[in-house]
DNA sequence: GATCATACGAAGTCCAGACTTCGTTTATCA
DNA sequence: TGATAAACGAAGTCTGGACTTCGTATGATC
């Protein structure tokens, strides 16, 4: 592969990232080559359809998200858990199309995209239980739940700082064992 | 008015919260009309824009929980409550488009649909604050936190009910001045 | 039951946006 | 530095879906 080519692909992800989640998948191709410098061509040759470029651009985040959630694994458990928590609700806001994504990707896709948010839960999956076997979190709440109130959360966009804060903070509350962090 | 073109007008409206609530806003006019048993041309003439009949759709269905929000006004406080918050959850998964446009009704709409919007949200300030005099709800949250609680649960469509139910539950108990109901 | 304004639907127009074609440019490697 | 395969973008095609036109049907009123 050139290196042109590789570098245009690069471009190409990034910015596609940042168009589809200001303006949801209904963002158009065409901004995404234009903010990227390219022409329509070179997008849809590098992702044979729009759907291809969405769900690249999901399991790239997946992906870096699982690996964000894997690293803290060595953190003190209670931190890690609520700190990864907060740090997807808060990195979401602009990211419409990722929690809409996230929503429905254990489902229809079946694709990579799927297979990467699987990733994305297991690790979620890691961090809950060392939280509870820490007596961070009650020990009565299962995986399912706590990743139905992540998705939730992250998808409550179009608030500001304080008030996610505010009601993180109610959330995280329900979930301690004792209080909240 | 004529009678037919009253009652196509009810059963259009009626069409669109069902068909809206299922794929969004991107599902087609032409779907609803045909749902509804009349021509195309029969919608655009009671909803002269597709944005037109998205709003009037929206109107109806905050009015209506607003008027089951006044209508508990009467009854125990943190039962009217919680029971309000469940109901609301509950009855919007099949209306994606609803919880989209309840979260982004306060701001650039600017028409009907968010006064409407604002009116369920007075509502639900109403059965908040009673909920916290009677003791049933923490006195240190206020009701832009709730609402945005609110609004992101009910957006959690893609889950099974049995784990939207244990997600609630671990809301109200962040939510409850003592125990969840 | 005759009149006619109101309401209707079949068959359009029009445009945005996904995807293609094809002739030109450019990185790479001998 | 020339050959060549990889990569590029301007200018298309084509489809879906919002919105219109216009001739026909029908409920309301006398």
């Amino acid at each position: 592969m050139r290196a042109d080519g590789q570098a245009n692909r690069g471009r190409i992800l990034d910015v596609a990232e940042e168009v589809f989640g200001r303006g949801g998948e209904s963002a158009s191709t065409e901004e995404v080559a234009r903010l990227a410098g390219v022409g329509i061509a070179t997008v849809f040759r590098h992702f044979p359809t729009k759907a291809a470029l969405l769900q690249a651009v999901l399991v790239r985040r997946f992906d870096r998200l699982r690996g964000q959630a894997e690293a803290l694994l060595e953190d003190d458990p209670g931190t890690a858990f609520f700190g990864f928590f907060r740090h997807l609700v808060t990195d979401a806001p602009t990211k419409i199309a990722i929690g809409d994504a996230l929503l429905d990707a254990g489902g229809d896709d079946g694709g990579e995209a799927a297979e990467a948010s699987l990733g994305l839960r297991r690790a979620v999956g890691a961090l809950l239980e060392r939280a509870q076997q820490a007596g961070a979190v009650r020990d009565d709440v299962e995986l399912p739940e706590v990743y139905a109130l992540l998705v939730a959360m992250s998808r409550a966009a179009a608030v500001d700082d304080e008030t996610k804060t505010r009601a993180l903070a109610i959330v995280f509350d329900g979930l301690a064992a004792t209080a909240a962090p």
